[in-house]
DNA sequence: TATCATCTATAGCAACGCTATATGAACTGC
DNA sequence: GCAGTTCATATAGCGTTGCTATAGATGATA
């Protein structure tokens, strides 16, 4: 009844869908539903997304992207460390604000069907990983410090979503935050005594592993590139004793 | 075709479900296959559970009970933060043992549905944290450290499920585990905050280099060294990012 | 034996996801 | 202009789902 009009039949059904699922309080949204607010026929669905789950995947690829154009708007702060800071708390906002397009996106994550979103979230942090990592502020490899971070991050966004709203307490967020990249960059002074065999060559290696992947440098062949970072690798792989 | 015999109907319902729980792969289980199985007809089912969520409930809880007695089972270990870290790694194994449970018990979690688990969840965690606190190993609140611990095991666990088996990396799980319990507590050392200042790749280079002339890394032949300083001399005295 | 509560089975409803088939609209080549 | 082709929507209905109204079976109690 409400998307009559001027749109064409797929972006209703696709609006339909979005409404329906961020109001269905956890209930299950049917394609009668979602038809019949559109203002469509059965087969009009299946015709575009071929699947009552292909809707719902383009929906969430549609919250996705409005997701990570939300964490690209405000990035360059010159301090990294801060940016992936309101990278994290800009994750937990959009799971609060839409939390059931959340849990389909990060809730019900299944091998076989969808690490897709799960990679591009990765993708994004690391790329902003990879600024702190140049600039020495990095204590592991940026991909494994995103995985880390994203899966803290995911499962504070969870936990919050859990609680009724009037109870939130948003300082679970920060906390687990700042303990996260705390834990990851070199700001801390010497870290736990099991970790205190990472030195300054360590860091160095990471700083420069992704300095060089970032520029294209030019003052080593692409054989030998690639020789040198196969080198960094195991040195800044190697001392986690 | 299984649960014949001897057990009372509710039991292989609860059995039945359980199995094709386990073994559904994210599709859908419906009520006849349960039944079915579990040799008896659908009344049956209803007048036990009342409802479909009813029995996967039952299912769910008899699940995690299952997980508190493995939490419980190997506590004293004298030093809590030690058993902190196996409370965590029981946590994850659970996780994979049984990712379809896993997934209805942490995966779905919906303000208005069960928050009970995540509670109970969170005491047992902050239970084991008082014993640190105690010990004036704590940083924060148990309470608080609790539920920052929680969200980040469930976190990790997710993302581990979603990744398929072969390339699972623990080490995500255990990277993640120490950077939280070690921001929550007090073993952090005061440090050598010399070296905090922000490098560029030159910067890097030189510090990696002095490094690697310094402490002879086994890591790298001696020719293979060689090589690598000289590239490293290329790099760090040829650009200025 | 009669009574009563507990448990299970027969049969079937409304709603579900989805599709075989047909109709209309819009563009193509002549 | 107009036949041919393709895309987009509608009609109608199939098989399955979660669930239930009703009634029969069972065991304990009196």
């Amino acid at each position: 009844m409400s998307f009559d009009g001027q749109l064409p039949p797929k972006m209703r059904l696709l609006r339909a869908a979005a409404e329906l699922l961020a109001n269905s309080a956890g209930a299950s949204v049917s394609t009668r539903q979602i038809t019949q607010l559109a203002g469509v026929t059965a087969p009009t669905l299946y015709h575009h997304f071929g699947d009552k789950e292909g809707l719902f995947d383009a929906v969430v690829t549609a919250g996705f992207e409005e997701y990570v154009a939300g964490e690209r708007d405000f990035a360059p702060s010159g301090q990294p460390l801060e940016d992936i800071r309101r990278m994290w708390d800009n994750h937990v906002q959009f799971g609060l604000n839409q939390p059931e397009l959340y849990l389909v996106m990060f809730g019900n994550i299944r091998p076989e069907s969808r690490p897709a979103i799960v990679a591009d979230a990765e993708a994004l942090m690391e790329e902003m990983l990879n600024k702190a990592a140049v600039a020495g502020q990095l204590n592991v490899q940026p991909r494994e410090a995103a995985r880390s971070i994203l899966a803290a991050n995911v499962g504070v966004t969870l936990m919050l979503i859990a609680e009724p709203a009037a109870e939130r307490n948003l300082e679970l967020s920060t906390m687990t935050r700042d303990a996260m990249i705390f834990a990851v960059s070199t700001e801390q002074a010497s870290g736990t005594p099991e970790d205190s065999g990472k030195s300054s060559v360590v860091v160095a290696a990471i700083a420069l592993n992704a300095a060089l992947q970032a520029s294209h440098s030019d003052q080593l062949s692409s054989s030998e590139l690639k020789l040198f970072l196969e080198w960094l690798h195991r040195i800044s792989t190697s001392s986690t004793s």
